[in-house]
DNA sequence: CTGTTAGCGCCTTCAC
DNA sequence: GTGAAGGCGCTAACAG
């Protein structure tokens, strides 16, 4: 046995196997497409014969150029690193299975020229279709897609001047589902910590319906009512985060100026709202570092996205239907795919609160 | 403005746009190739106009079928869900990135039957490549790799009978660092925890090595010699986990009784090595589950991989170099599509000791 | 410098 | 039933 890797013998073409059959190519590709009722038993066995002596398989590429379709479909990552992302992609991954689709995986890695490169490449191999979680700068960069490009659809967020498809999480529901949780629970000082929101439609929209949740308290601006702020981590920018952790920190030690000055129950009691598992794992890294283990009898913590270490370290959260937006966005794509001509349509799934004993108390 | 996403129209052909200029294919083929040099640069000017024109975009099915090669190579991933496969694959995206190649990424999701089948897929596209993080059940289902079929390098793990690159985690020496950490720090109950070994090379290595390190104390099995046992913990089999966990229950139960009863120091401290991350999230949230959140004061945890909760819950862990592993993945590959024929090469990376709080008694 | 010609591997009429 | 011929979009000799 050779223990050098050889190099790649020529492959077999239909031609090959045609020949080693004694047949012509035309059989050969009606064998290959099922169109069994137009073979004779006797040419059939031949050409399986002949197929597995050449261990033959049909060139896709050749195929897809031939007939203008290559069930191909793209699936254009905005972070991997989002655990959220990964578990979108089972659904997609299901959904492509189940229609006889094929998922090309590009994974942006936060960078927008990345998600330009791949989306020309994935143009250039005529995928069928794109599914997009994008970076959401701007229209701009998704030009060849939606509209009057490839059939798209898009996931977690709009972009603004892009008309497809979309679904993603019901943020609006999702976020006062959170809030009034707070809420219900005492919380008196809550903070929104989300990512710069500007572009990005989910984040936005998570952060307007915190806002509204509050507002909606029986006296908001009331003596005995919850304050709300919003606040904005970059975490792109380790200076900027340095800075936005600067201010949570001043709030907590607030809080807890006028606990121990109280001495009572009625003291504020500060509960901070991810809108998203990275923001929530930078708090909770940052809270850690800065009080040590049992942080969490300081603050509580409550996310949209489920990560692994949820569980773990006891922190409630807003669970995505993940699994169901991937596959969700998928159909909607065959659909396009096969020529459905509806207006845009949008797809909002219901979060799930997992209430953990860190909103508890 | 219309919100009816449009069906995609034809897309412009070499032959269009030769057309639109006035010219020939040839002429269009060359200046796609960046012969500029044999354009005049009136020609030129031309054929940039149409091609703006009608928006064109080159083929690459056709082109890769023409060429008989299309930079494409295939990234096959058994487990994309532990964060050890997705560092691995932003090394992968950096070198493809570097090298003009472009991964398909293909997610078995740890089902033989998924990897089978995407093993196929992108043979019949004809990628150039392959990368594999194999489920490593048998050399069979790789059968179209390696050897005798297209390049491939191997991740994490080798795979009986096949000939290739491989590259990887430093094992032994990898292990055997935890296990000292562990007996330098005073442990003297330590359990080795691990999925079913027998079909992956690096979960054997690793506990071959811990067994070594164990073994290598001063006085292996003398009275003041740490005890080592390994465990086995088949995470897709519920049943069996439970199983497992209650045995490593009874363990801990009886250590506890051994430290009440000398009330001393010198009680048996038990200490959980997990051969990786997924195994060590099983453990991490039985042992919250069963003692509370101050589990840690019970027991110590060491991990391979350093999965993001880790610092979060100052578990000890031991970080895989991924990034450079997926990065040199590809370059051993390249090398190969170039045509290299030294024999099969094995390159493994040194693993770094990060200790926290978890074995620090 | 530029265009013509012949395929790459496969599918699809259209005859036999 | 079966096969020959033409063409998908592109590249690579060849001629001019």
């Amino acid at each position: 046995m050779s223990t050098t890797p050889q190099a790649t013998p020529r492959r077999a073409t239909i031609t090959d196997v045609a020949r080693e059959a004694g047949t012509g190519k035309t059989s050969i590709s009606r064998y290959l497409n099922g169109e069994m009722s137009v073979l004779s038993p006797e040419l059939r066995a031949r050409i399986e014969a002949a197929i597995a002596r050449l261990d033959y398989q049909p060139n896709q590429m050749a195929r897809g150029l031939k007939r203008g379709r290559n069930r191909l479909i793209g699936m254009l990552l905005a972070d991997l690193t989002n655990p959220y992302t990964v578990e979108v992609l089972q659904g997609v991954e299901a959904a492509c299975h189940a229609l006889g689709l094929m998922p090309l995986i590009c994974h942006a890695a936060n960078e927008v020229e990345m998600e330009r490169r791949y989306l020309q490449l994935l143009t250039t191999y005529r995928v069928e279709g794109v599914i997009v979680n994008a970076l959401g700068v701007r229209e701009e960069t998704l030009r060849p897609v939606g509209g009057g490009g490839i059939p798209a659809v898009l996931v977690d967020r709009s972009v603004d001047g892009l008309v497809a498809d979309m679904v993603g999480l019901d943020n609006r529901a999702a976020a006062e589902l959170g809030t009034r949780h707070l809420l219900d629970n005492g919380f008196d000082d809550i903070w929104f910590v989300v990512q710069p929101f500007e572009q990005v439609s989910s984040r936005q929209l998570r952060e307007a319906a915190f806002r509204e949740a509050m507002s909606a308290q029986s006296d908001p601006g009331g003596k005995n009512a919850a304050r709300g702020h919003t606040l904005v981590l970059n975490l792109a920018d380790a200076v900027d985060v340095e800075r936005s952790l600067a201010e949570l920190d001043r709030a907590i030690d607030a809080a807890a100026h006028t606990r121990d000055a109280a001495a009572t129950g009625n003291a504020a009691r500060v509960a901070l709202f991810a809108a998203n598992a990275p923001v929530a794992l930078c708090l909770a890294l940052h809270l850690k570092a800065r009080y040590g283990a049992d942080w969490q009898a300081r603050v509580a913590l409550l996310s949209i996205d489920d990560p692994e270490w949820a569980e773990l370290t006891g922190v409630t959260t807003i669970r995505q239907p993940t699994y169901e937006i991937g596959y969700r966005a998928v159909e909607f794509l065959h659909e396009r795919i096969e020529g459905v001509q509806t207006t845009a349509r949008d797809c909002l799934l219901p979060g799930e609160l997992i209430v953990r004993a860190s909103t508890l108390r």
